[in-house]
DNA sequence: GTCTATATCTCGATAGAC
DNA sequence: GTCTATCGAGATATAGAC
């Protein structure tokens, strides 16, 4: 918008390779943001960090993002994205069983993939979520009641045990966001370094298994219930 | 210690008395700092805003307490007493279900009693748990060890679902920690400013049963299942 | 568009009057 | 023991050369 005048001559770069170097350090810094805000939250972090971390001077963050405020709105953004999208397993016409492990697998696999996020999301909800209300008051609320809807339809029709479905999802965050959020005390007391494919593979089919009795329906005993079968 | 040779007149304070200040400011720094610590973290906490939390001058802080970072090894300290203490209701001899239900419970009682504490130590380990490597590779996973022999020794006696025990502590910690690390997040979801103590003893009651039918342990049908009956 | 140099402010920490 | 005043370090943010 504002370059238009600008002579792509001088730089020896065209327009689409000038918004691809763009593209690209926004991308760099914007995952160097997301470690350094998983790490200490948006108080914490500093902007020379951030910096460190993308390679790229500190004024180059400014020259992009503006101020430390925008650039974690930014982040934050790109999150709500990915955590909006992965959690649709659940519909009326759907298995119970096979609803409800697939959005168990889905969010394990997001702490596995994604854990960076999941702690930056977890920080900004311990400090009160200042920049989330709309999203929690409005979509996340929604999104649970219709859900939840949902769920309390297959009670009524006895497929699965009574319970307040509000409480489920709680319970089936708390349970797999502490897999990505807290993952050193995992590790801790796994007494591993890092959690290998076959460690993931058996905490979600842990998971899976008590999830589905909890919600007191039968697992088909012949069903895979690690991550890939 | 360092002020036997201090004239107790000259302020008009006996040395009881003048114990009893010190010890009343150490406990309203120590609150104040479990609050600041609680939303932003060691990172993001600044000394002048406990100062004005405690309502006493930043310079007092650092008399009692030398260093942020003393400071929040003392607070961190308090919260891994309270931490380890409430746990024991897992033994040997006792009843699978009381004592998995007396844990939830007692876990649900603190995030509802001291939501801050829990804060703390949730900053604490995304920040992956700088101050804290000695607790968890050592206590916490020692402890984890000997209850998870218990309840391994309870699978075995065919008194409850085969699982991986140690997994289970995992969900345990994520499903009841959730309510206190992320109440806003439950705040938005259920509609309310504050959670009644109706609504706490709901949720203790849906968690303690999800856990009992997730760990194959049938509820007594006549036992009340709040948090106060 | 990029990066150096710097302005401005706030932080942790302390000296020193009381 | 308490608190004001302040120092040096490090923070955010920007000006301006390139």
């Amino acid at each position: 918008m504002g370059d238009l005048m600008n002579n792509s001559a001088a730089s020896g770069l065209t327009d689409t390779s000038r918004g691809r170097i763009r593209r690209e350090n926004e991308t760099r810094i914007l995952e160097a943001a997301e470690r350094v805000f998983a790490d200490t939250g948006l108080a914490g972090a500093t902007m020379a960090q951030i910096a460190q971390v993308a390679g790229l001077p500190k004024a180059n963050l400014h020259y992009y993002f503006g101020t430390k405020e925008q650039l974690y709105q930014a982040v934050l953004t790109g999150i709500l994205e990915l955590w909006l999208d992965a959690t649709d397993t659940i519909h009326q016409e759907s298995d119970p069983a096979e609803a409800l492990a697939g959005y168990v697998r889905a969010k394990m696999l997001h702490s596995r993939q994604r854990p960076l996020a999941s702690k930056v999301f977890a920080n900004e909800l311990l400090s009160g979520a200042p920049f989330l209300t709309h999203y929690l008051e409005i979509e996340l609320r929604q999104r649970v009641e219709a859900k939840s809807r949902i769920i309390a339809g297959w009670i009524a029709d006895g497929r699965m045990t009574s319970l307040d479905p509000r409480h489920l999802f709680f319970m089936l965050w708390g349970m797999t966001q502490t897999y990505a959020d807290f993952a050193v005390q995992i590790r801790a007391v796994l007494e591993v370094e890092t959690l290998s494919d076959a460690a993931w593979d058996e905490a979600t089919s842990e998971v899976v298994d008590f999830v589905l009795r909890g919600c007191g329906i039968r697992t088909a005993p012949n069903q895979p219930s690690g991550l890939v079968s």
